[in-house]
RNA sequence: GGGCGGGUAGCUCAGAUGGGAGAGCGCCACGCUUACACCGUGGAUGUCACAGGUUCAAGUCCUGUUCCGCCUACCA
């Protein structure tokens, strides 16, 4: 088989559904369960069953398909586990939302009609997502693909629902909850997001119930008043010291309630004196328990007013707010109005107001399985990065509050507890339980709740490695090696893999974690909906290939930074996969001829630019290894960026096309060749994992028997690609070539004019640097000539520049422009001059040559005597031109 | 109220361990040179938020101020 040729531009649809399907059919994705490798693992943040890309996911998973095929390539068992939560309350939504076109209700069908409609809509449209991870690239192991609600999976969650209740962890309860009233459950505090708004503070006299006068309380939800069970002072406040212990009538309602004494209370804050809701605030309710007050529910599961509520039942309670403070106000209760900004906690799903309420709920005592999380990074065995992170992660592990893990809904996992219906005993229980241990009454009832979403998924790690089973998976790739997520889920779900990985596995879950920022649009704003500002991955993989688009998002993940992302952006890159294909195109031609079997090339054959273009190679190589190991991506990005771009292509490339159009011998043309090849196939195995697909074709045309590239080994940095000296070489006459063309910019001379120079120096080392690459700087700077001596005799009508101990004249012959030359030259002294000032004051110094390192100290007067000697040269050059006119 | 991150070129951002600043895009000029105009060559642009301090030396360390984000919190 013969190299290939590329078309005019790369086709990325056609060639990534190839692609893709080629990876798949070859199963290159597939990890082995044991393998005589090093296992590398990632377990994909499980994207819900109901979810579509957005940005956020994209960024997610293309940093994790880099660093999963990054380490595929340098030999590791790869393992990149995927799969989809099941999203209770989300999908539960949708399901019930498509009833209610239907005009039914859960309700209408059952439980278990409901589910399987469920499961039915799963089948139907669930899961959108994976394909459009699949069209990202993803090279996830989709073999073991699971869902939360798998059967195994299901059977981690009894398992460790069972041991944790068994422990001791676990406890039912009734406390007070965040209930969301629309959708009718309690969820757990970090489900509650809060935002500011604009209410009210209403003073509310409660008279006293023997003599005249009263109590003023201030509330911002009056309506709570009807479960009001108290009005509590601070003991040490001296305006109400006296009359604690008595009680007051709650207006309204006529109830009797007590006058306590907290020291919860802020004496400074509005009246002084508060009014106590144990059934509907969770500082009341935590009140009521330290004074044994009774506590009252007022509203029901939808935030209606129920039967406690006396007149007002049945009222929305916000309908009801206005009720009660009109009533209030007609019966002289409410003393003063304020218009208050404070903040209201509202469902971070459907946004509806959440009512503080207190139910009966099981709860997970997490104290003890937090201080096993923080004590694993404490001690290193998990890392987080940015580090930043592991303080906020502590602060919260340290503060953490019990965790509310049932949910009054019926899609998810119907929590593992049983009643039995004769004696009441509770059966706590992996497997369906047939009768009871006690009275062997055989009618039992299950617990009607289901677990949280995020108690399966912190058992992903594991329990999608096959636990409950002592699977061979699980031995070979638990602990996972690396999470990638946002960090807005840091609490929810890594903090809480810590915990049950710790807890059931007696291992971390994972050796990293890796918090990436938000993707925002280009003003920096959250993308949503409803701003409009939403860029769809989809479309820009369909517009600009995923290529492109994956490259973007690591060239813009800095750590610790918001990814701002614009189309723009992503065009601009789209340019970068052009310009590959177009060297490659470039390289294709000019190796038509080349020996597919290659040749072998001695170090004394190669030049100048081949050294040098395979030392910038090595350091490339090195900045992308390192870049991605170190989760520094957009580092890892810019290195081959800039590789590709400006060292390749407009040094090289443009370097050796003399030598490949036939100017030299053979052997160099061969050389050239080799070396071409040699580059550009390293360089599209750097590329890879940031550009899957596009260099998957480049490589299939370029070596079309060498295998796929996503299975190639990444490039380590041989010996033979450290060459300082080629560096330092080839810096000078790029130095040089630069200076010539600058030269021609400034003083406007035309670009296809053919330009005379001479090159002067008395230094002979640099003088046959320069020989040796003449034709280098004859054919990058178009030139017809180039001399290069040693004598410095004076010269008229030339423009002068200096590299180093290089003095470069260009002859100006008839278009002598002395005013020109005459206002560059100066423009560069005075540049000089600055610098010189600058660190000369620094070497003059006593205080620096007394203090500062002798390396700082010679490196600084180096630099003066460089400049000292530039500045004679150019100074020199300006009193030539001067005095020997045109 | 606490905590964290950030204010560097017109825009978006890089700048371990202190030695007077970089990229991409944009802008200006010139070029269709047989890979690429999704290109090439050259050029311009910065009181590194502000004020102090440490130091021979500060974008980089310390303190304070200010502005902007985010996280967190039971002052009703």
């Amino acid at each position: 088989m013969v190299r290939g040729t590329l078309g005019r531009a790369f086709e990325s649809h056609e060639a990534e559904t190839r692609w893709y399907k080629y990876w798949l059919e070859n199963g290159y994705f597939h990890a082995e369960d044991r393998s005589e490798k090093q296992p590398f693992c990632i377990v994909i943040p499980p994207p819900n069953v109901t979810g579509m890309l957005h940005m956020g996911h994209a960024l997610n998973n293309a940093l994790q398909d880099i660093v999963i095929r990054f380490r595929r390539m340098q030999g590791y068992n790869t393992l990149w586990m995927p799969g989809m939560d099941h999203a209770g309350i989300a999908t539960q939504n949708v399901v019930e939302q498509e009833l209610a076109k239907e005009g039914i209700s859960r309700n209408d069908l059952g439980r278990e009609r409901f589910v399987e409609r469920v499961w039915e809509w799963k089948a139907k449209y669930g899961g959108m997502i994976i394909n459009q991870l699949k069209r990202l690239g993803c090279s996830c192991d989709w073999s073991r693909e699971r869902f939360t609600m798998d059967e195994g999976l299901s059977r981690a969650v009894r398992e460790v629902f069972v041991r944790l209740y068994n422990n001791d962890l676990i406890y039912q309860g009734d406390y007070i909850v965040n209930w969301c009233p629309r959708c009718h459950t309690a969820i757990s505090d970090l489900e509650v997001e809060y935002n500011e708004e604009n209410g009210h503070l209403w003073h509310i006299r409660y008279p006293f119930v023997d003599g005249d006068g009263g109590i003023v309380v201030a509330t911002t939800r009056p309506e709570t008043m009807l479960g009001d069970t108290a009005v509590a002072v601070n003991p040490d406040d001296p305006r109400y010291r006296d009359i604690v212990g008595r009680s007051v009538i709650l207006p309204l309602v006529e109830r009797e309630i007590p006058i306590i004494a907290d020291s919860y209370v802020t004496m400074e804050f509005g009246s002084g004196a508060v009014k106590i809701t144990p059934g509907h605030d969770p500082a009341d309710f935590a009140m009521a328990g330290r004074h044994n007050l009774p506590i009252i529910r007022i509203m029901d599961g939808g935030g209606a007013m129920n039967e406690n509520a006396g007149l007002y039942r049945g009222q929305d309670r916000y309908v009801c707010r206005e009720n009660i403070v009109a009533d209030l106000k007609k019966y002289g209760y409410l003393l003063q109005v304020e218009p208050y900004l404070h903040n209201i906690g509202q469902c971070y799903r459907c946004k509806t107001d959440i009512e503080p309420m207190v139910s009966r709920q099981w709860f997970v005592k997490i104290a003890p399985l937090a201080k096993a999380a923080v004590a694993a990074v404490v001690k290193g065995k998990t890392r987080i990065v940015p580090a930043t992170w592991e303080g906020t992660y502590f602060d919260w592990m340290n503060n953490i509050r019990d965790w509310c893990i049932s949910r009054q809904i019926w899609w998810g996992h119907r929590i593992p507890v049983w009643y039995c219906d004769e004696c009441g005993r509770i059966i706590v229980a992996a497997q369906d339980p047939q009768s009871c241990p006690d009275c062997g009454g055989t009618a039992l009832t299950q617990e009607e709740d289901v677990l949280d979403t995020w108690f399966s998924s912190a058992l992903w790690p594991f329990s999608t490695l096959g636990w409950p089973d002592q699977t061979e998976a699980l031995k070979t790739f638990y602990p996972t090696s690396l999470l990638v997520t946002g960090f807005d889920i840091l609490f929810f779900w890594v903090a809480r893999m810590m915990m049950m990985g710790l807890y059931v596995m007696k291992d971390v879950p994972f050796r990293d974690v890796y918090l990436h920022a938000l993707v925002r649009d280009e003003q920096g704003d959250k993308m949503s909906k409803s701003r409009g500002n939403i860029i769809d991955p989809i479309e820009m993989i369909d517009k600009y290939g995923a290529d492109a688009f994956r490259f973007t998002l690591a060239a813009f993940t800095a750590q610790g930074r918001d990814v701002r992302m614009s189309e723009e952006r992503i065009e601009g890159y789209k340019y970068f996969v052009n310009k590959i294909w177009n060297a490659t195109r470039f390289s294709l031609i000019n190796l038509e001829d080349y020996p597919e079997e290659g040749v072998s090339v001695s170090k004394e054959e190669e030049s100048l630019p081949d050294r040098w273009i395979k030392a910038r190679l090595g350091r490339t190589i090195d900045g992308v290894a390192g870049g991605i190991e170190e989760y520094r991506f957009n580092d890892a990005a810019a290195a081959v960026y800039q590789f590709v771009w400006h060292e390749l292509c407009d040094w090289y490339l443009e370097l050796i096309k003399p030598i490949l159009y036939g100017n030299g011998d053979a052997r160099s043309r061969l050389a050239a060749q080799h070396t071409l090849l040699y580059v550009l196939k390293t360089v599209l195995k750097l590329l890879h994992p940031f550009m899957p697909f596009l260099t998957e074709e480049i490589w299939y045309t370029l070596v079309p028997e060498g295998g796929a590239i996503m299975i190639a080994a990444f490039p380590t940095v041989e010996d033979g690609l450290r060459d300082p000296e080629a560096e330092t070489n080839m810096g000078i006459l790029m130095d040089t070539i630069s200076a010539i063309r600058n030269i021609r910019g400034e003083m406007g001379l035309a670009p296809s004019k053919k330009l005379k120079v001479l090159i002067r120096t008395q230094d002979e080392s640099s003088r046959s640097i320069v020989k040796a690459g003449k034709d280098y700087i004859v054919a990058m700077a178009n030139l017809e000539d180039c001399a290069i001596r040693g004598d410095m005799e004076d010269l008229k009508g030339v423009a002068t520049a200096i590299v180093g101990n290089l003095q470069i004249l260009v002859h100006l012959e008839g278009l002598v422009d002395i005013g020109g030359e005459k206002a560059r030259l100066e423009k560069e002294i005075a540049k000089i001059n600055k610098d010189l000032a600058f660190v000369g004051k620094k070497i003059a110094n006593r205080d620096f040559l007394s203090r500062a390192a002798a390396a700082v100290i010679q490196k600084e007067e180096g630099k003066y005597r460089q400049l000292c000697e530039k500045h004679a040269a150019l100074d020199s050059a300006l009193k030539k031109l001067l005095s020997l006119g045109p």
